[in-house]
DNA sequence: CATGAATGAGTGTTCATTCAT
DNA sequence: AATGAATGAACACTCATTCAT
């Protein structure tokens, strides 16, 4: 209907997108030629610098994607009354599923970073510590209300956390034994845990 | 005399290994070109060619250099006949050291990694997999014994710690404020106290 | 109202042939693309194709612009019945005032002819030489009558002349010392000093 | 011999910087790909790039050879001890004869200047403003003297004179009626008569 | 042992032009 | 009369690797 949608059902963009997700995943950004995409999307080298301006724009656009996506969620969580304690487990073991949900994203997000343009690499690097000053405010508030213990300091503990969070595309195979509920909730339990007083 | 130190004093095969450990770790194994690698080291290409068989031969060699040093000082620690508690907090603690201490090589490591030929790739994935293995025994050992928690499984609990093992290359810088060792304590503390029973 | 007079006032094909020579004399016929062109004139590629069969149509319709303009007026300063000196005087000046006023066009006119299709090569070609030998004529009037040396055949007096009028667009500036006129007597008179018998 | 004279006899620099010379020559700078270049020279784009930084730097090459050539002539004509008016005229038809010997260097040099990188560029212009200086001040020298009329300035004469021999690249051809010492006496001739006083 | 000239397949990107609407 | 998404061929340039010396 739109003039964009003839082969694949789906708008060109959407599909370079999904396409580029996929490989760069797969073969990290730099093993993926402009080629292989369009040739993955079913267009042409023409349609996608028309709506992209790089190559490394295509990469920009899969971290905005999930980059807003965990925002959202980890504003929507940490935003409730329930108790600290309650909110932090939420945040925890929320971004461990989401993140499994989108793990081809993240696996691009921790390996192919360095290869944005610099101005886009900073602005991705300003809204990643956002969310991370987000989730740190969390361990704080409980810190200081005595509910987690003091003992590491608080950004420590949200690096300890999301360093596992960034593994998981390392070891996390959907077709294993664990679902990423099941994941989550231990994850989360161990931060809890480690937090106790 | 030697004919291999002519230059920096060091032979040429140490020379090339240092010269592309910092740039590979610097710009990425990608964005890292042979000649600049020669250059560094003051070395010609036909010299490189000569010790290494291939570009990627040289990515292989700094895996197997940090994967040697791990390996040992694991084994070592793992060894003694120390409470198990101890012999994990001290193998917790020790890997974050050896880490920072070879931070260029870490970087490498999660970022570069398949950029290997299949060959050795499945052979430094074996390696790896051998040094998990054995951190994952101490938590079983302790698991069984009832002086950790049973909560969780024993691999996700390696992983969650190994996660932030490879995150510290994301964020500790050398100048901050937290020595090696400190950042060390902390883990091993968080990972100690996250299995408490 | 009339459908091609929309933004400025100006007709739409008005407005591409302006952008583009503007263009075209600042960055060279190859530098510039048709979207700059386009974007310059405040349309789209989908009007330029519609008044224009190609990007060398533009270049092709600047020189029968500026090509019709020169033969106008050489036409009706040969064609008085003053004395040949003043003619040609009159003529070798007014093509240096008409040039300086048209810059763009000849700095166009120089540097990217070898642009056009070889078919409009032909042509403005043909109109080039046209105009050249209405000049010719001049200088052989002069010279069967008397007032101009024969030492040098016509055709060289013609060149040497029109070589320093193309060559106004590699030095002349508009804010320099000297007006158009300026120059257009000093290199008239040095012409006219060179045919003194 | 040395490794670079495999096929034509001649090493491949030369080989090289005398195909684009007649390519860019004969097509433009712009319609020459890089391609072309290299298939006419008989190498591979590895060894151009090899020898050249790229493709500019090939024409600043061509340029450079020229520059060097012609300044190298005006400054043996110039300091000689002849009278100032023999001094100009042996310059001004010097500069024909080598530029017809090299009309294909001429050629590209008012035609693609401007697709020299800003740096290069710079370099050119200001070794060809020494030129027209050494020139300019023959003229000078010979209106001081009074053997040349005061009625021009001295640059606008330079100009008047370089601009012919600019324009020779347009209309010479090595197989017309005029030999290139011909076309330089009257050339010459032409110069000397305009400075008459 | 080591050189460095040369290869050749590959890279990301540009752009005049077309055409369904 | 005009749009703008899409084409597809061409472009300059890079680089790991080879090999005669």
């Amino acid at each position: 209907m739109a003039g964009t949608t003839e082969n694949g059902g789906r708008p060109v963009p959407q599909r370079l997108l999904a396409a580029a997700t996929r490989l760069f995943a797969d073969q990290g950004y730099d093993r993926t030629s402009v080629q292989e995409i369009v040739e993955a999307a079913g267009v042409t080298k023409g349609a996608l610098y028309h709506y992209f301006g790089s190559k490394d724009d295509l990469l920009h656009e899969v971290y905005g994607r999930v980059l807003r996506l965990q925002q959202e969620r980890l504003d929507a969580l940490a935003g409730t009354d329930a108790p600290v304690e309650r909110r932090l487990r939420q945040a925890a073991a929320d971004v461990v599923v989401t993140t499994i949900e989108n793990l081809d994203d993240t696996k691009i997000f921790f390996r192919s970073m360095h290869h944005l343009a610099p101005e886009k690499l900073r602005q991705v690097r300003a809204e990643r510590r956002r969310y991370h000053e987000r989730f740190r405010a969390l361990v704080e508030e409980g810190q200081r209300s005595g509910v987690f213990s003091r003992a590491t300091p608080a950004d420590l503990v949200v690096d300890y956390h999301f360093g596992s969070v960034h593994h998981l595309s390392s070891w996390y195979r959907p077709d294993g034994p664990l679902a990423a509920q099941e994941v989550a909730d231990h994850l989360a339990d161990l931060l809890l845990r480690a937090l106790r007083p």
